[in-house]
DNA sequence: CGTACGTTTCAAGCATGGCTGATTCAACGG
DNA sequence: CCGTTGAATCAGCCATGCTTGAAACGTACG
C-alpha cells in the first residue's frame, strides 16, 4: 500500500526505522567514518552493513567517497533536517 | 535483528514509517477525530484502519476514548516530542 | 428484544525486505 | 603481475508484518 500523499516522508522514515541503519546514522552524526570504522560500532556482517549503507545511500541520507582502499561515509548535509520534516505534524509544529 | 541500544527509538519510528499510520498521525496532529472521521481522510478498509490504530495505541502515540457509539482518537501529548527524540542525532542536535 | 451501526478481532494469505554465503570488484603492496 | 585487503554485489532463504474477508463485540434506537 502507498496511499500517496506522503510517500517521500514515509520512505525516509522507513530508512531510519531499522536497528542497523539507525545505529549507522547515529554514529555518522558525530563524525564521518569509513566502513571499517563503522563495523566496529555496528557489529554486523560486512555484507549486511553494506546492504544497509546502500539503502541509506539511495535515500540520500548518506554520501560515500572513496579514499584509497577505503570508503568514507558521511551524513548528507540536509539529512537531519529532512528527517525532522518527514515526521507527521512537523509542518504544523514548525509553523509553516 | 535488534542490535540493542536504541530499540525504543527504532520501534517508535517503525510505527510512523507506514503510509496509513503516517496519514493517521498527520490527521490527528490537527485535531482529535473519531474513527469514522479518520476513515474519510485515510481511505482504507475499516478493518485495516483498526489494525493500524492498534499499532499506534500500543506504541503509546495515540490514545482512544469511547464516546457513545464512536471512539475518538487523539495524539498522545508527548507523541511529537517522543518522535523527535527518536531520530538519530537528536541527542546531539538538541544539545543534551 | 431485535436490528443497525461503529469498531474491533480473528484466521488466514501474501509480499516485502532483512539476512546469509559465495562471488566480484577496486585499490594497493610486494 | 599476483596476492591481499576493503567493500559491494548477487541469488536465495526466511520471517515479519501488512492485507483481506468474515465474524464478534458494544452501544444506541425503534
Amino acid at each position: 500500500m502507498t496511499l500517496g500523499g506522503a510517500d517521500d516522508e514515509v520512505a525516509l522514515l522507513q530508512a531510519v526505522a531499522d536497528s542497523v541503519r539507525w545505529a549507522v546514522l547515529e554514529a555518522l552524526s558525530d563524525r564521518q567514518l569509513c566502513v571499517c570504522d563503522l563495523q566496529e560500532r555496528v557489529p554486523v556482517a560486512g555484507n549486511l552493513l553494506s546492504y544497509h549503507l546502500k539503502v541509506l545511500r539511495e535515500t540520500g541520507l548518506v554520501v560515500a567517497t572513496r579514499r584509497g582502499r577505503w570508503i568514507d561515509y558521511a551524513l548528507a548535509d540536509d539529512a537531519l533536517a529532512r528527517l525532522g520534516q518527514a515526521l507527521p505534524g512537523s509542518r504544523r509544529a514548525v509553523r509553516s
